[in-house]
DNA sequence: CTGAAAGCGCTTACAG
DNA sequence: CTGAAAGCGCTTACAG
């Protein structure tokens, strides 16, 4: 690979003006000059060396992302998002994917102190997350869920008990009247709020009954827990989701054990990716800003560190189709 | 953040050891230097600077992945299944997502030469992509799809071609003549392989009438085109995707219209994703062997490079699950 | 407008 | 076993 030096020397010039045109800065270069140099650089196909840029400019134009499970489609959309406004901004979007393993999210988090990218925008499998590391490193994150304990950390993300008190509500305004909750698998910030959602709507139902479950946010596991309770003679009527996944699985489980959607159980998911518009049957969902989040994080993150730490939130849209019931003009007891 | 410098000071000595230290070689050192010189890392903190590391030593130990679609669950999951594969032999992957857009893809080959990773896994948006800058900067490259021209880049792919043969062959073993492809959109080495695999199954069967569709690999466009095709009174008894996600355009679409999958339609997807196993009805596909892809192209990635270029064929599964028809043992007309 | 030189934070022959 | 020093390929005050 050609270097500064040999570009300079063909076009007779030096390294600091090649430094120059390169950057457009941070001085002047006379224009034939700059032609020699670019000739120069055409020729010997040169390409700067970023590591090198990065390590005397102090600066990698990266921005690090932490996700659970790129594989999940939220994670992939929000990715997609993340990537396209970084780019725009001049920034790489280094990926990391933690696998559903915490242990390889500790190592995403110290690769990237390692690599020193200049920003991180975090995705934890934990619920209190050690970013200690970056913190030391003074590279400012922004976690996109809720986190146990604040302590610096910036925050955006949707009001998750707002949100799940719409789905449920929504669930009530049909008038189904037990109602299971299929919630996350951990006792993390963001499945309380689910919870606390949840529960704030069905106070003002006292006859309502509700049950909770926990499952993994996978298909494959959320049908295995469905298949044994959509099975039983007391099934509930409705389901409500704490993620898109996991309502697919719901969906997988009725279909198997020949319950129709919604006319025996009625379900609701959570995140509404572009997905959940193409289920058997679409999917009624709490829709989140993927697009808005991520612009809105790319911009903090590349501006003024000293707008940071910052606690957003952000809207999200009740998006309601067929899992849930007949879309009639007044929702009543169907 | 601490330097080799400061942690050499700390622990009295120079940076050279804290080096040795820190790289477990390529000289020893004395069991009490290495605890000072530990002691004063942990004291202050110390994190190598990977840039400096990778700049001094020649190489960053890091593997790019060009994907078109990070969103796409076939990407994700392969995405991991690398990133898995890296992370074991302490490799770092970085994921360049295209976004379906080719000046991504392109500017992503520039971020990936700037930033000098040592090799790259290349899926792209385009038949015949330009891997010249990579070429140039001596860096290794495997392609995971079949490629137009083979100038020297390494490729590992399952038999397409043979793939959408036994696929084929399935369906008409099933006993349908009349049968769709919905193949990719573009004149591609990976759809034409596709179809000539379809085809060349069809030619023992000069009776059944088959038709060949052309559809952008997202579950959106394939609805849509399927929406129309099978509103049609001479829609086609089964119909061959080149892809999963097509295939689950295709059953959204047999819902909307109340046709009834396999009874009506029959379905056959491609790529195998775990989440093939969830659709409604599940869907047969084929897999591909995606971590033993994975496993392989890092393990050549990481090895001598002097093995490569290399042109290899992985081993695919025909997964037979309810969208194709009834499984009995004697697979006739139905 | 341009160049010589120091410095970013490591690694590694080379001496000792 | 350990250290002084050169070098990786850039950027940027500092002089001119």
């Amino acid at each position: 690979m050609a270097t500064a030096r040999e570009v300079a020397a063909r076009a007779g010039t030096s390294t600091a003006v090649v430094s120059y045109v390169f950057n457009d800065g941070p001085r002047n270069v006379a224009p034939e000059t700059r032609e020699k140099v670019l000739r120069a650089a055409a020729e010997l196909n040169y390409h700067p060396n970023a590591l090198a840029r990065a390590l005397s400019f102090g600066k990698t134009r990266s921005i690090g992302l932490i996700v659970p499970d790129i594989a999940n489609r939220f994670f992939g959309e929000l990715a997609r998002a993340l990537e396209e406004a970084a780019a725009a901004r001049g920034n790489l979007l280094l990926i990391g994917d933690s696998g559903l393993n915490p242990e390889r999210e500790q190592s995403h988090v110290a690769a990237f102190v390692q690599r020193r990218v200049d920003s991180v925008v975090l995705v934890s499998l934990a619920d209190d997350p050690d970013v200690a590391p970056f913190a030391e490193a003074a590279i400012p994150v922004i976690a996109l869920h809720p986190l146990a304990a604040r302590e610096g950390v910036s925050t955006i993300s949707i009001d998750y008990k707002a949100a799940a008190g719409a789905a449920t509500r929504h669930l009530l305004d049909h008038g189904y009247r037990t109602i299971a909750m299929f919630n996350g698998p951990s006792d993390s910030a963001g499945s309380r709020q689910h919870r606390e959602g949840f529960e704030l709507a069905l106070s003002e139902h006292p006859e309502v009954a509700a049950t909770i479950y926990n499952s993994q946010i996978s298909r494959a596991h959320s049908a295995q827990v469905a298949l044994d309770i959509l099975a039983r003679p007391d099934r509930p009527r409705a389901v409500y989701c704490s993620t898109d996944e996991q309502a697919y699985g719901v969906l997988f489980a009725c279909h198997r054990l020949g319950l129709r959607v919604p006319d025996d159980v009625a379900v609701t998911g959570f995140d509404g990716t572009e997905h959940s518009a193409y289920s058997y049957p679409p999917l009624t969902t709490i829709r989140q800003p993927i697009p808005e989040i991520a612009e809105r994080v790319v911009h903090l993150l590349t501006g003024d560190a000293a707008n940071l730490p910052v606690y957003e939130t952000a809207a999200f849209d009740l998006v309601v189709r067929e899992s849930c019931g007949q879309h009639d003009e007044s929702p009543a007891a169907p």
